[in-house]
DNA sequence: ACGGTCCTCGGTCGATGGACCTAGGTCCTC
DNA sequence: GAGGACCTAGGTCCATCGACCGAGGACCGT
């Protein structure tokens, strides 16, 4: 039929994007239209072969998956995003919700359940897994929850590699006063005690790739 | 025909698994026999199904990749195994291969590559991702590497899952003094700095699960 | 011009972490 | 029974971490 749901996929694993295809292909209303192996050439995908919906895997080398929503909204691109992952935690899920996706899966999901929620994202719903939903309304629960700062992010990439307050410091140019300030604030807004959890819970969240 | 290399697949998302399936029944001489979302049932699904490779991905929830293969060994089940992971760390893999493990390649592989390594392993060979050779060899090169002792295990468990050096005390049972000795010699073995980085690589190697 | 947020840096201080050394007890092996 | 691991635990010592305080400058929107 000519109205089949045009979906893309886009994961860095060629054995899940061949899942996933397999997957839909069997569905009638589903169409896989293309595959794409990291952010960037997903935003150019996308562009290209004009899909209805994108499932993204948010964890990818190279641009990772809120970069490539932010990609996709700076392009215009109308096509909805149904974020499938394997990280649960709600600092992975609110960027990816407010950077526009429409829809948070988790990778163990089964075929059916996959195929209605992506019809549901094509028909105009936001579908969350409803641990996320939850983990979401939590975290809009506690107030200014764990939104970090651009720079608190580029300090928290190198606290979750393993460096020291000080190698943060040279790392970045900063004084190691400084770097302590903002390992403070993270430590705050993550909710957690010390640099340990906080690097756990940055590779948790997908923030850096273990 | 009848001989065809019979294959096993254990991994706990279905989407991987479908993906592997289909990228492996288009073989001519594979045939894939079944699939395990678990260690334990692999074991059984082994025992059962007679496969001639087992595909295991080493990082799953319940029984892991590792005490699968310990499994299926004291099972005494001739079925050459080989790993298919995303983790990198010789720490995750010294243990499979001692374990068993006929190969060891990572996710990122492409179908063909795919199936000559099993292949390749139905044919009694050994078969490592160059990278993986490379790190078993500096492994081996440094006697007595990263081999760590049950209870440091259980500490570096604790660790990577944020716990100061008291509160594993308590989990433990144990004087903080003993905790602190225990990290002191995880760190040596590891070849790392502090726990933050023994966190860290112990999430990297698969020991805990993110 | 004003308030707000963010980035930067400083000081102090207590808590924690980790190195290094020693040592008793258990269990296994030779 | 003499090693040799391993688990346990203590001591000392110093570096690092993180909390709590303040503060100046840059940038933003109103």
């Amino acid at each position: 039929m000519a109205d089949r749901i045009r979906v893309l996929v886009v994961d860095d694993h060629p054995v899940v994007r061949q899942g996933l295809r397999t997957f839909l292909d069997v569905q009638d209303d589903l169409e896989v239209v293309g595959e794409s192996a990291d952010g960037t050439s997903c935003v150019d995908d996308a562009e290209r072969l004009g899909p209805d919906v994108i499932l993204l895997d948010l964890r990818m080398p190279g641009a990772d998956g809120v970069s490539a929503l932010h990609g996709l909204r700076e392009a215009g691109n109308p096509a909805k995003v149904l974020v499938i992952t394997s990280f649960t935690e709600p600092s992975a899920v609110l960027p990816a919700v407010r950077a526009g996706a429409s829809g948070y899966v988790y990778k163990d999901i089964d075929p059916p359940a996959l195929a209605a929620a992506i019809r549901s994202v094509h028909a105009g719903h936001v579908l969350l897994h409803p641990d996320v939903a939850r983990l979401l309304a939590a975290g809009e629960a506690r107030p200014g929850g764990a939104e970090l700062t651009a720079r608190e992010r580029d300090v928290l990439l190198e606290v979750a590699r393993g460096r020291s307050n000080r190698e943060i410091a040279r790392a970045l140019s900063l004084s190691e006063k400084t770097v302590k300030t903002h390992v403070s604030a993270i430590l705050g807004k993550l909710g957690v005690q010390d640099r340990t959890q906080a690097a756990l819970h940055a590779v948790r969240s997908g923030l850096v790739r273990p």
